[in-house]
DNA sequence: AATTGTGTTGAC
DNA sequence: TCAACACAATTG
């Protein structure tokens, strides 16, 4: 084995002629069972044999589930790149064609001709696509956020361009993004509030080992639980928790899944989790600290969470982890006035969604840097340092971002995504 | 247990 | 490159 998969590949744009899109398929098949190879078994004339098997799609880059789910995948130097999985097979399709676009340039054959349906849009969307990295991209495409991300950027674009400091606007709403692909309702409206920055700190927990384990879960000690994260009886505390948005000094924003374990009779972040561990490559030991934003709304209250290194004080996770870039603490330099983020707060059923963030205190280093919670403030400069990173250099961090897992499953979109 | 998405292989 | 198939790894 060698490079371990994931290729970021250099932005080389291959040109390919565009296509008829093939036609649409008519039919759907359901499968059912497991496996590649199971069997609806029923009696096998030969001819049924092929009842058997998951049907393919008449979609390139899409490829049957063993649950009725489609996956999108696109190859790039022999190697796949997920694109995540969907419930319809034209979602799949579009997600190809979409990864397609930013991998192989804008006249790589898709399934679909357009992107999108007028010139100027499709415009709009070639420039979104190409002033993020392939990574970033089918991360989107992953989460299923990519529509949104896309959304959020049309509208900042249009806003307010010309104005010079926006640009930063532009990259932290679009991580700040939550709702799912699917959304179509009650939509944008929602104004945006500011955040003028202030940052409490709630807590500290240096984590054990079954908090970066397989366990999948962090346990948050019961008295802080019980202070800064206060289940709400009725919607969370007997079922699925709530979900808690944070985003990390890259400017990523994480949702964990804040829930009361009767068995064990703790409070726990669980969904997500593991991810975080993963990508920050948290080790017991290591310290995540938990602060929010006392927003002048009072009642929106954004959280944040940092982690370092069990050193201590100074080590910089940024440099130990190359995660997600440039440790700007916020604690420091602060008063960014980060500024508005869509509110969209909206609590789905039983499960409640507060915005946060994250930030890495441990690096206030003197970095003086354009970046922002990891985003760069010039447009340009971003392509640069993505494409840097994906270069030889980030393919650690490519590769974190690729294999991030997704959030699977639609749900998300229910669950405030 | 249900699902995702990776390993692999063979066809194009 | 690509998709089919099998199945390990993750999540729920």
């Amino acid at each position: 084995m060698d490079s371990s998969s994931c290729t970021e590949v250099t932005d080389s744009t291959v040109s390919v002629t565009l296509v008829p899109s093939p036609p649409p398929p008519p039919d759907k098949l359901y499968r059912v069972g497991s496996g590649a190879s199971v069997v609806l078994d029923a009696a096998d004339s030969g001819v049924e044999a092929e009842s058997r098997k998951l049907p393919s799609s008449q979609y390139k880059g899409v490829v049957p589930q063993p649950n009725g789910r489609w996956g999108a995948q696109i190859y790039e130097k022999h190697q796949r790149v997920w694109l995540g999985t969907f419930n319809e097979e034209e979602e799949a399709a579009k997600a190809y064609d979409i990864a397609a676009q930013r991998f192989r340039g804008r006249d790589a054959i898709t399934n679909f001709k357009p992107l999108s349906e007028t010139a100027e849009d499709d415009e709009v969307e070639s420039a979104f696509l190409t002033s993020h990295s392939k990574a970033e991209i089918v991360d989107m495409l992953r989460k299923h956020t990519y529509n949104d991300e896309l959304q959020q950027s049309k509208r900042n674009y249009n806003g307010m361009r010309s104005d010079g400091s926006n640009h930063l606007i532009s990259k932290s709403k679009m991580m700040m993004n939550c709702r799912g692909l699917y959304v179509k309702s009650a939509g944008s409206a929602s104004g945006s509030a500011s955040a003028s920055a202030a940052f409490e700190h709630l807590f500290d927990k240096a984590v054990t080992p079954s908090d970066v384990g397989k366990l999948n879960r962090l346990v948050i000690p019961k008295q802080h639980a019980e202070k800064h994260f206060p289940l709400q009886i009725g919607s969370s505390i007997n079922c699925k928790g709530v979900l808690l948005n944070f985003e990390d000094n890259g400017g990523k924003v994480w949702r964990f899944r804040y829930s009361y374990w009767n068995s064990s009779q703790s409070y726990v972040l669980t969904k997500g989790w593991s991810r975080f561990v993963k990508e920050k490559s948290l080790k017991a030991g290591d310290t995540v600290s938990f602060l929010r934003s006392t927003a002048a709304g009072g009642q929106d209250r954004q959280l944040y969470i940092d982690w370092k290194p069990r050193g201590a004080g100074a080590a910089t996770a940024t440099t130990t982890k190359a995660s997600d870039g440039c440790g700007l603490s916020l604690f420091q330099k602060e008063q960014h006035q980060l500024v508005r983020l869509p509110q969209q707060q909206q609590q789905q059923q039983t499960i409640g969604v507060q915005e946060c963030r994250v930030v890495d205190s441990v690096n206030a280093g003197p970095v003086q840097v354009v970046r922002l919670f990891g985003v760069d403030i010039f447009n340009g400069v971003i392509n640069q340092v993505n494409d840097q990173i994906n270069g030889d250099i980030g393919r650690k961090r490519e590769l974190e971002l690729l294999t991030v897992e997704s959030c699977k499953k639609q749900c998300l979109a229910a669950e405030a995504l």
